[in-house]
This record gives C-alpha cells, structure tokens and sequence, in this order.
RNA sequence: GCCGAAGUGGCGGAAUUGGUAGACGCACCGGAUUCAAAAUCCGGCGGGGGCAACUCCGUGUGGGUUCGAGUCCCACCUUCGGCACCA
C-alpha cells in the first residue's frame, strides 16, 4: 500500500515481502562481494589464473586527508567500477585496484593541523575511507591495497630512486625498442661510464674537467689521477638523480622547496596557497629534461610495443597531451654568439650567447637584452664586464630610477628590485607589455652578421631559466622587443616583409620574406645574406653560415627544467644515500626506514630567509649517522616529494606482496600497460609527466616492458555545488538551506543567503558524504545518478532534485520484476516482436555507450526499455536475463537481487555473460526514410534495406504519407533516392 | 595576448558518417486513485497561429556550401579551461 517507508523509515521492516528494500539488500550483497572476494584478480603464476585477455582498469588513488569522500569524489571511481563489471561479464581478466597516496603533503598538513603523528592520522584515514569506497559497492580487489607509506612499498620506491641515480642518459646510444621503433638516447647504467673512463675508453671532456674546477680544485688529464671526491663530482654530472645548487621555489609557510609543477602562475605553492620565493639551494634533482624529447614524441607514437609482440599509441584527451607539450615548450632555432667589446677600446672583452627562434632576423637585432641574474652584469662573477662609468653619450632614460646614480649602483638597484619580484601578481601581468623596465649596463656587443655595435640592456623580461638568459632584440618582429625599444627610443629596423595579405602592422611577427638584409637581387658577398629569401629558407641558410663561420649553431631549448627531487618535510620516503666526509654521496642499504619521531614538524615560518632545517636532522644520531666499508657518512636528510611514490606505484598492483623485486616480470608484462586510467585533469603536468618519465627511465633499463604506462586516459569532470553564506560571509551547511521560490534561506530563521557556485568540499560546507545519500536514497541510485548527470568528462552541479528521478527509476525496475507479494513476474515465454526490437536496439546501444564512457545515455536507454514493460502482468524470461545483465554494472546491488530472486543464480557476476549482440539479428531489415516533396519533410516510408531503385520508388508514391502531398495526377519530374538516407520527390 | 573546448526548452542534457531537433531525467500543468496527503498510474509540456486536420518560426549572431546543416566552411559575439614577458 504505501511505499513511505522505503523512502524515509531508516529500519526497514519484512512486513511487506514486495517492496524494494534497497538498504538491507545492499547491505547483503556489499558484504557477499567482500567475503567472496567476488572480484579478486589473478595474475600469471597465482591461484586461479586463467590465461583470458586482460584489461588492467586504474583509479587514481586518493591521499587520505581526514575529511574523508565526499559525493564529488566517486564520481570517477564509480565510471571505473562500471566499465570493471562490464569487462569482466564480457569475459576480460581484469585488474581493478585501489591503495592510498599516503606520503607527502597532503598527508602531512592534515597531521600537522589536527596536531597527530602523520603515520597515526594516516592510518585512520585509510581506514574511513576503505569503508566509504567499499560502501559504494566499488570492485576492487581489495587483496592488492597498498599504502604509498608503508615500509613494504617504499622501500622499492627508494629503489628505484638508486637506478636513477646508478644510471646517466647516454644521447650517443642509438637502439631498437620493443616494438621496432630506432631511438636516439637511452638510461645505461653509471659503471658502464666508469668502465670507459677508467680504461681510457672514453676521456674526460671539457665540461668534467669544468666541473672540478667550479669546485675549486685542479683538473688533471685522466679519471685515473683523479680522487674519489672528484670522480664523484664527474659522475653527478651525469647521473639521473644528481645534486645540484638551483634556484629552487622556497616555501617557508610549507618549510620546504617545491618543483616548478607545484607552484603557480602568481607564486603561491599549489597545496596550501603559500607565498614561494626564489632562493638558491642544493638540492637533489632527477635529469627529466633528458627525456624532454621522447616524453614529447611518445604522446603522439603510433607504435608503442606492448609487451606481448603488439603495438599501442596513446589515447589520451587531446587537452592533457597539449599541455604537456606546452609544458616541456620545445622550441627550435640557434645559438648565436656576440662579441662583448670594451666600452673604450671596442676591442673584443668576451662573448655573449644567445638563444633565438628566428635567426633570419638576425640584421634587425638593433639592441640585446640580458637577465638581472646574467653573469656578465653580475658582480663579482668571472664574466663581469659592466664598465665603471657611463659613456657622456647615454640617455638619461637608460639610467634608471635615478640618472645621478653611477652604472653600477644603477644596475644594483634594479637588480635587487627583480629579485624580490620574481613571480608577477595577477595585476601586473595585465599590464605585461607596457611595463618594461630595465637599465643600460653600459656594455656594447657587436652583432656577428652586420659588423654594428649595439647596446646591451639588462631587463627582467628577461630571464635567467630560459635560453641563455639573454637575447638580441628584434623590436621590429617581436612585441617586447618592439615596447621595449619604443620606451627607451631604440632603433627599429624592418627585416621581414609581410605576405600581401596582411595588414599594416607596426611590429610584424609573423613568416614573410626578408629584407633589408645583404643579398637579394643586387647581391653582395656578405656571407649570411637572405634578403628576398621566404622566412622558412632564410632560417636554414643563416643557421648553415652561421655554424660555417662559427658564430652560432642550431638549438633546441626546452621550457621543461629537471625536477627539484627533495623536501624538507618529514613525510616522505627518505632517501637511500648517504654523504661521506668529503663530500660525495653513496648509496645506502634498502629499506632506509623513516625513523619514528614525535617532532616531526617542518620548520614553518613567513621568513623567507629561513635557515632551510630539514626535520630527519633532529632524529637520533644512530640514524643519522650510518657506517660504511668502516667509515661514517651522515645520512642525507631529505625525503622525497610526494610524487615519487605515485610515479609507479600502478607497477605494485600487479605484484603487491613482492618482497625480492618491485614487480615480477611476467606479471608486469601481462598486466601492463593500463588499459583505462580514470582521474582528474589537475595532474596534466604532475604525476602524469612524472610518471611518464620513471617508466621510461625503467624501460631503458629493462625493468618493464612498455614505453609507456597508460593506454587510454579519461579525466572526469567534477561534481560542483552551490555554496551559501550569511550576511557575516559564513559558510552555512547546505542541510541547512532551504529555498523560497529562487531565494535561499536559513533553516529555522528564515535569513536570506548568498549563493556562489564552485567545488565541493569541507570548508564550503556544501559536501555531503556518500553514506549519508547512500542511506537515503540507495547505492545503486546515488551511483546511476551520479552517472547520469551529464557526459563523464563534463563538470556539473548537484542537486537533490534530480537523485529521486533514478530512484523512481529503481522502484519501477523492482515493481516491473517483483510482485506485491514478492513473486518474480518472470515466466518463460517469447518476447513480443517489437518489444524484442526494442530489447536488440537497446543491447547494442548500452553496449557501444558503456564501452565509450557515455554512461549517461545508456541508463536513458535502460530508462527507455523499462517504461515499456510498467503495468505487465509478466515479463518474458529472456528480457528479464538481458535486461538484468545491462544494468547490473551499472546498478549492481539491485541486480543481483533481482537476477537471484528472479532464480537465474549468480549469472551476473559469471564471466561471458555480457549479451552477445554480434550473434543477435542485429541488422533490421527495414529502415526508416525520411521523405522530402519539394524540399519538405512529409513522413517517412519504411522500406526494405536491400531493395531496387524502382521498387523503392514504387513503395514511396505510393505511400499514405506521401501520396496526399503529391498532384492529383501522381506525376513527379524527379524522384532521388540517397540509399538508406533520405527520397527526395520534386513535383 | 597566445592555444584549446563549448554555446540546443524553465533546468541537466540527447541527436551514428549532414537526414523528421529536443531522447531520458528534473521541474511544472491536467486527470485517475485517496477522507486527505504522500506514493503510484495515465496524459501534456520550445514559440506563434488554428475548433481541427495542420501550419509558420526555431540549436549564440551574420553569411556560405548542400535536395537537406545543431552537425561542414568563413566572420563575429559570449562562456569556460590551459599557458603567459619562453626569446
């Protein structure tokens, strides 16, 4: 009688054996998966492995913040348990794990604000959010959790750190991989590069010899006359993992440095919304730029080797492989090099070099611009060559702030002005070309093609990580050069003639022709002349004369720096290596286990000039100290930044209780690579890159068996919300909201709020969590609703409206199988025909969705279907079965209950039993035209698909729908039949 | 500024390679059932005109290609996302 209690009562009752009890019934089935460990995975060597084809199906693993999911967070995770159940009734082996990113920032701050122990915190963490994925019915093998901070996992991340550091990129290497394709550089181990050296094999070249005496000490000729200490400085110069003195992101609210990918545009840490300031430090690195080339051309290889003797290329979102070519910002072009002369003798001083994309415009280069950190202008360095005086010639405006000042403190000051305003503020990139400064150094360069003199500026538009650090400026083909010289009254030089096409511009960027260059028509012997030559050819022929007369030569440059590897933080997986006295670092024993500390707090402050005090500094000297080979190193005291344990950790999954190797080969081959990796767009150019790069550091080595570790990648839009605030601009929680008309309102006074629309989260107060919708309303229905919102990829707002439409849904479902009296309506007899059509139609549409992730259309059509059979008596046993079957991944609790009381077993859950549309009589022999007379639509006619023209045309006129449209004579002139699309009758 | 994606009812959104726009859901309206409500079931639901059969206009704006355009091409407007002095 009344269907109030399933909507609203928490407990229950059996009084009425009919109704759909969805709380206790998902409660059994919830508990049935778990105990039967119904969706536990097999790989090669383990219980139960069957040699079927795999399909290896990756969530992105949550941290475990204390605040636990809210309803915004499974979105993802349930399109992969949808796409799981899917796979495996079609009959994949399929690999569906879940683990924790326990390590790292996240974890930390939350510890760190609710003042517990971070491996306290973390582990009650996991615990919630076990219990809240495993409430939403979600498919993991739960046998293969793992937990980024626990010793048995990162004792193999230190590991893989160790072939980092015990291997270098060798560019000379040329190699066939695994799927055939020619590859120019590859990750050799280290001692292979001792071994040539030590046999003389392979000399010390300019650049290691550099190194030892930016060290303050004395080449020597050979490796052999060299000490341990200066070997070792030789080798991190090659090594993956390598120290180095940077300019790193200081983030002394966070107490620790953090990579270029962890701070954003306006100079804030992306966790936690932190000040950052630039700050030399030594620090660990990891050589990514080395792999700058491949990570680039993989994103777009058509032949990836699999592993198994196949090929793969990456399906990814266009959007995400975009920004991460424009992350790595490669860019071709040449190095050109400028003679510094002598402001009094003009005599040659030293040599400035520089990086350009467009060396045909090379005769218009009327000035040069350095960075305020470019030695040249640095004092002190050994390239300084800023001269004691301005020449009596120079403009005022060149001087600076203040004319009166001498050069050098002019160029102090504005040097100290850049430094404290490395990251803009979103104000003052409004403003970006206009606000130009900089200041004459007083230096003149002569420009290596023309033969003139021009001055060199130091400017802090440009800067010391890109290129060389400095530029010659073209004012008249590139817009900053073209405001810069404009304020500061600097020649202006045309060198490239614009196609006809384009319009007056000033300052003209563009391909075009060159001019006012030597060359053209008249001709002269001026090696570089281009004049006349399109902009393209004009590039190639300078490069070539340039590189013939030794001034310049073709070059790449990368946006894309090597990756900051350490944090000052406690945290993290510390890392294996420890510092011998004098100086260089050797590998430790494995595991290095993070010692238990109580004060395990990072040094915090809003000091920028903080001492940079890692926390793994205050623990006990037996562990900071280790003995090796009888002598004492001390421990390095850095851990790893958050993103190393997630870089591999899809590798663990396959083989999680290893204790002898990170993964075994046979499992990881069969596995690899992830068939569909389901996450948010947020770590486009994090953990996806880093990833990217450990793995094919790993594939060098033969350590696994891809080039690449995710096949196809889907990002899923999120859930957003509505938040409300008071008049205070507090936050109210949204059960606390209620509407008047459009106006929201305060429960209980009735207040008018403000609403603004956004994220989901805690401090918002606009998240609810999963179980408390779950217990309302239903897994299965928060699930399908969650689904059904809109396409995956697509951000959209929740409402509690639209949730009872899929409830609805359920409850028909239910009252469509089960009686009022609990009776399964399901009896043995043919499907109707049109019912049968629509069951075919529907098959293959749920099919084709689920395997595209459009998950929203294929419960409108489940919809569709269902509607059709409410108010029957009885359902057809055939329908029923098939029915079930496309909406049990998607509502898995109700199914199985359905499928069990409708006494077809445990069929659901059984592999291959996916309907087979392929067997089915799919094609329909009649289709549907739409028919035109005289360009409009009339009706349509269905007609046989295979059939002659003129029985066509013959079944068309004569048509009821058609036949009224046309003259009283019947007569057409033309009649055109586009097959299988549309008649068209012109009268 | 540069690059990218998208603009469809009151709302979320459907619409194979160009082929009857608005599937499905929400909200709303009418009816049945009920003492009443909830729930359920039946029906309606882009706009204008018509008693009606029907008809005209409609997918951000303006052009174009085509028998036929939400879909393809050109220009513009708006929104969102990414990058941002990258030489």
């Amino acid at each position: 009688m009344s269907q109030q209690a399933v909507s609203t009562t928490k407990s229950a009752s059996n009084q009425r054996p009919g109704a759909y009890e969805f709380r206790e019934l998902e409660r059994r089935w919830r508990e049935f998966w778990l105990k039967e460990k119904t969706h536990r995975a097999a790989g090669p060597g383990e219980p139960g492995f069957e040699d079927r084809p795999k399909c290896y199906i990756l969530d992105m693993f949550p941290y475990p913040s204390g605040d636990g999911l809210h309803i915004g967070h499974p979105k993802g995770y349930i399109a992969s348990d949808i796409y799981n159940r899917y796979k495996r009734m079609q009959g994949f082996n399929v690999l569906h794990p879940m683990g924790f990113d326990s390590f790292g920032l996240p974890a930390e701050q939350y510890a760190i604000e609710h003042n517990v122990h971070p491996a306290m915190s973390t582990d009650e963490c996991i615990e919630r959010i076990r219990g809240q994925l495993q409430f939403l019915g979600l498919s993991y093998d739960w046998d293969r959790e793992i937990s980024t901070s626990k010793e048995d996992y990162y004792c193999w991340t230190q590991w893989i750190f160790l072939q980092l550091f015990q291997c270098w990129f060798d560019p000379e290497v040329t190699w066939e991989d695994g799927a055939g394709r020619t590859l120019q550089g590859r990750a050799v181990p280290i001692e292979q590069l001792v071994r040539s050296l030590a046999s003389g094999e392979r000399e010390l070249t300019a650049a290691d010899r550099q190194v030892i005496e930016d060290a303050g000490a004395d080449a020597t000729d050979s490796w052999a006359g060299l000490n341990r200490a200066r070997q070792e400085l030789v080798l991190n110069n090659y090594r993956l993992a390598y120290q180095k003195e940077v300019t790193v992101n200081w983030c002394p609210g966070l107490g620790t440095v953090l990579a270029n990918e962890e701070v954003t545009a306006e100079g804030l840490s992306e966790r936690g919304n932190c000040q950052v300031y630039r700050r030399p430090l030594k620090q660990w690195m990891l050589r990514i730029t080395d792999y700058a080339d491949r990570l680039l051309e993989d994103l777009d290889a058509e032949r990836l080797a699999d592993g198994k003797g196949g090929t793969f290329a990456l399906d990814w979102p266009e959007q995400i492989k975009l920004m991460q070519r424009n992350w790595i910002g490669r860019s071709h072009g040449a190095n050109v090099v400028f003679e510094v002369l002598d402001p009094q003798t003009h005599q040659l001083k030293s040599r400035l070099e520089v990086f350009t994309t467009r060396p045909d415009t090379l005769f218009g280069a009327t000035f040069m611009v350095v960075a305020p950190q470019h030695p040249l202008v640095t004092a002190g360095s050994d390239s300084y060559a800023v001269p004691e005086t301005w020449t009596d010639s120079t403009p005022d405006a060149w001087k600076g702030e203040s004319p009166s000042d001498g050069i050098r403190e002019a160029l102090g000051r504005y040097q100290a002005t850049a430094a404290t305003s490395n990251f803009r503020t979103a104000d003052a990139k409004q403003e970006d070309d206009k606000d130009k400064t900089g200041v004459f150094s007083g230096i003149f360069a002569r420009n290596p093609v023309s033969g003139t003199e021009i001055p060199v500026f130091v400017a802090d538009y440009v800067s010391m990580d890109y290129g060389t650090g400095s530029i010659m400026a073209v004012p008249a083909h590139d817009d900053r050069d073209y405001a810069f010289a404009s304020k500061y009254g600097l020649p202006i030089m045309k060198v490239v003639d614009p196609p006809a096409s384009t319009g007056k511009v000033e300052c003209y960027t563009g391909d075009g022709t060159s001019i006012n260059s030597p060359g053209g028509v008249g001709g002269d012997q001026n090696p570089f002349a281009i004049t006349d030559l399109p902009t393209a050819e004009a590039k190639g022929k300078i490069v070539a004369a340039l590189e013939k007369e030794r001034v310049g030569k073709s070059a790449i440059t990368y946006r894309l720096h090597d990756w900051i590897f350490s944090r000052q933080r406690y945290w993290g997986e510390p890392f294996p290596l420890a510092t011998h006295p004098d100086g260089f670092s050797v590998e430790t024993d494995l595991p290095v286990l993070l010692p238990e500390m109580a004060d395990f707090q990072p040094l915090m402050s809003d000091d920028p000039d903080t001492p940079v005090s890692p926390p793994l500094g205050r623990a006990e000297r037996s562990w900071t100290r280790v003995e090796i080979g009888g002598e004492e190193y001390d421990r390095e005291l850095n851990v790893m930044p958050q993103w190393a344990g997630s870089c591999w950790y899809f590798l663990r999954f396959i083989d999680p209780q290893n204790d002898s190797a990170f993964c075994d080969t046979t499992k990881e081959s069969y596995f690899m690579p992830v068939d569909l990796y389901i996450g948010g767009a947020e770590h486009a150019v994090l953990h996806l890159l880093y990833s990217r790069f450990w793995h094919k550091v790993l594939y060098d080595l033969g350590h696994v068996s891809t080039p690449e570790p995710f096949k196809k990648l889907f990002n899923q839009g999120m859930i957003t919300a509505d938040a409300f605030t008071d008049e205070r601009g507090v936050y109210i929680d949204i059960r606390d909201v209620e509407f008047d008309g459009d106006t929201p309102v305060q429960r209980g006074t009735g207040k008018e709020l403000n609403r603004s629309r956004g994220k989901m989260g805690k401090r918002y107060k606009n998240g609810l969590p999963p179980e408390e919708v779950g217990d309302e309303y239903g897994v299965d229905t928060l699930r399908l609703y969650e689904m059904y919102m809109g396409p995956l990829e697509q951000s959209a707002p929740w409402s509690m409206e639209g949730i009872r439409g899929m409830q609805r849904f359920l409850q028909r479902v239910w009252r469509n199988f089960i009686t009022q009296d609990g009776q399964a309506k399901v009896k043995a007899e043919p499907i109707e025909d049109a019912l049968g059509k629509k069951l075919q139609r529907t098959i293959v549409r749920v099919t084709d969705d689920i395997e595209g992730l459009r998950f929203n259309t294929a419960i409108a059509g489940l919809i569709e279907l269902n509607n059709e059979l409410v108010g029957a008596d009885e359902i057809p046993e055939e329908l029923a079965r098939n029915f079930l079957l496309l909406l049990s991944p998607l509502a898995p609790h109700i199914t199985e209950e359905l499928w069990m009381r409708c006494g077809f077993g445990h069929g659901n859950l059984a592999y291959q039993a996916w309907p087979k549309h392929d067997e089915m009589a799919l094609v329909e022999e009649m289709i549907t035209l739409p028919v035109q007379v005289n360009g409009k639509v009339r009706g349509t006619v269905e007609v046989p698909v295979e059939i002659e023209e003129h029985v066509v045309r013959e079944l068309v006129l004569g048509h009821e729908n058609v036949k009224r449209f046309l003259p009283e004579s019947g007569e057409v002139h033309r009649f055109i039949l586009v097959p299988g699309k549309i008649v068209n009758i012109v009268v």
